[in-house]
DNA sequence: TCTGGGGTCCTAGGACCC
DNA sequence: TCTGGGGTCCTAGGACCC
């Protein structure tokens, strides 16, 4: 058997945890830049605000319905991340973080032994008393039914106490029956309107298909989730891996036209990324850069261009990589257009401790005892005091952040103050 | 004025190798 | 009528996830 475990409204649960206040209060959380919404309480979702919704569209409905609007906090989320995961690896051996919000474990055996629905009860009290936060959790012999279970878990809080088993045919047969094919774990927008037109609506029906219509049109995947719904476990828990590819893009607060400006961020995003290489100590081979223009201007003109480039040697020195991606975003810079966003991505990983050195140029050696100096230093003070000279020494770029709840858990001057009346 | 960010896997087709 | 048989690697594009 396995369960999954979601955390209810991840991001507004997380923001409500440490005020109170907001209890029944509808929240909802914002993009960077504050630019739409991107998590709801139950309570802004009954209001009808959409995922998605963009924030200045709503700005008189947050106010009228007395809804809190808060910027999104990942210092605060993915503590708390952290903490209910702690929490959920006492119940098994085997857990796949599937997301910040989401966790897999794996029970072989575990049902001899135990109650399910019993343990499961038990890890939300858990979690719920060490945390806050709320979390919804479905049994299943297959990912794709526990995934299945745990949406049904969430649907019904009255009558399954957000816990359910799938346990029998009978059960798993009715589960399918009323899970619609759009909300099935693996099927996006594309495939449900495919199989929409040839009367497949449930996750039923999509298990009645033939395989080789499967296999065709929806490959090996598709075919695999077709075992899964019927009960055939053909995805186990997978290890963490290495990234295979890593990205820092962001929107800008507006539209610059300046390539002094988009070059400090292309820097800033590309050691970034380094930063990240050397977490999970890898070098990268190959890197890609991309802006574009804001694509809801339909009055401007618009512009989009990436470009990759190989890297002569494999680096992960924020300098080496910083430098690369200016060179990369000088090729594709055009002068006289407004830029809205941009992005760097590092590709074509090998570990840090197998580079091949080349002939003819290599990664400055005299760079990787300074980043070890650099990134102990910006870690221990907890943000970035220690830049290259290509970024905004004078911290001119900030995000737009207004609503910017505290760091709670991870800094010790925002940690709540109890007074003793 | 204002519309997020970060990932994965699979397939087909082309280039190339012996 | 008839023109070998196997491979691998790389890339772009499409689909999906949170």
């Amino acid at each position: 058997m396995f369960a999954l475990i979601d955390c209810n409204n991840f991001y507004a649960s997380c923001e409500r945890a440490f005020q109170p206040t907001l209890k029944n209060r509808p929240v909802v959380v914002l993009s960077n830049n504050d630019g739409c919404v991107i998590a709801r309480s139950n309570e802004a979702k009954a209001l009808g605000i959409p995922m998605g919704a963009p924030a200045f569209e709503y700005k008189e409905i947050f106010e009228k319905q007395n809804i809190f609007v808060c910027s999104s906090n990942y210092a605060l989320y993915g503590d708390m991340s952290n903490r209910v995961m702690t929490i959920l690896r006492d119940y098994s051996p085997e857990i796949e973080i599937y997301s910040i919000d989401e966790a897999f474990l794996k029970l072989t055996g575990f049902e001899e032994h135990f109650n399910l629905y019993e343990y499961g009860k038990d890890m939300r009290y858990k979690v719920t008393k060490g945390t806050g936060i709320p979390i919804s959790i479905g049994f299943a012999e297959t990912k794709a039914l526990a995934k299945v279970a745990n949406k049904i878990a969430k649907k019904f809080p009255d009558r399954t106490g957000n816990v359910y088993v799938i346990d029998t045919e009978e059960k798993r047969i009715k589960a399918l029956k009323w899970t619609r094919i759009g909300d099935v774990w693996g099927i996006g927008r594309k495939h449900c309107k495919r199989l929409e037109a040839i009367n497949v609506f449930t996750a039923y029906d999509f298990t009645q298909l033939k395989d080789d219509w499967i296999q065709r049109c929806m490959s090996i995947v598709g075919l695999r989730l077709k075992r899964e719904l019927q009960g055939i476990s053909c995805l186990d828990i997978e290890d963490v891996k290495d990234k295979q590819n890593i990205a820092t893009t962001r929107s800008f607060d507006s539209n610059y036209k300046e390539f002094a400006f988009i070059s400090e961020r292309v820097s800033t995003f590309a050691a970034t990324c380094a930063e990240k290489l050397r977490r999970q100590k890898s070098c990268c081979n190959a890197l890609m850069v991309f802006i574009h223009t804001n694509g809801h201007r339909k009055d401007l003109e618009q512009y989009s261009r990436n470009m990759v480039i190989k890297l002569p040697f494999s680096t992960n020195s924020s300098i080496e990589v910083s430098r690369f991606a200016v060179l990369a975003l000088k090729k594709i810079f055009k002068e006289g257009l407004y830029y809205k966003k941009a992005g760097v991505i590092v590709m074509d990983f090998t570990p840090e401790s197998v580079t091949q050195t080349s002939l003819f140029s290599n990664s400055n050696p005299k760079h990787s005892p300074v980043m070890k100096v650099m990134d102990i230093i910006n870690h221990s003070i907890g943000c970035t005091k220690i830049k290259l000279a290509s970024q905004d020494i004078k911290r001119t770029w900030k995000m737009r952040q207004e609503k910017l709840s505290p760091r709670f858990t991870t800094r010790i001057e925002e940690v709540i103050k109890v007074k003793a009346v």
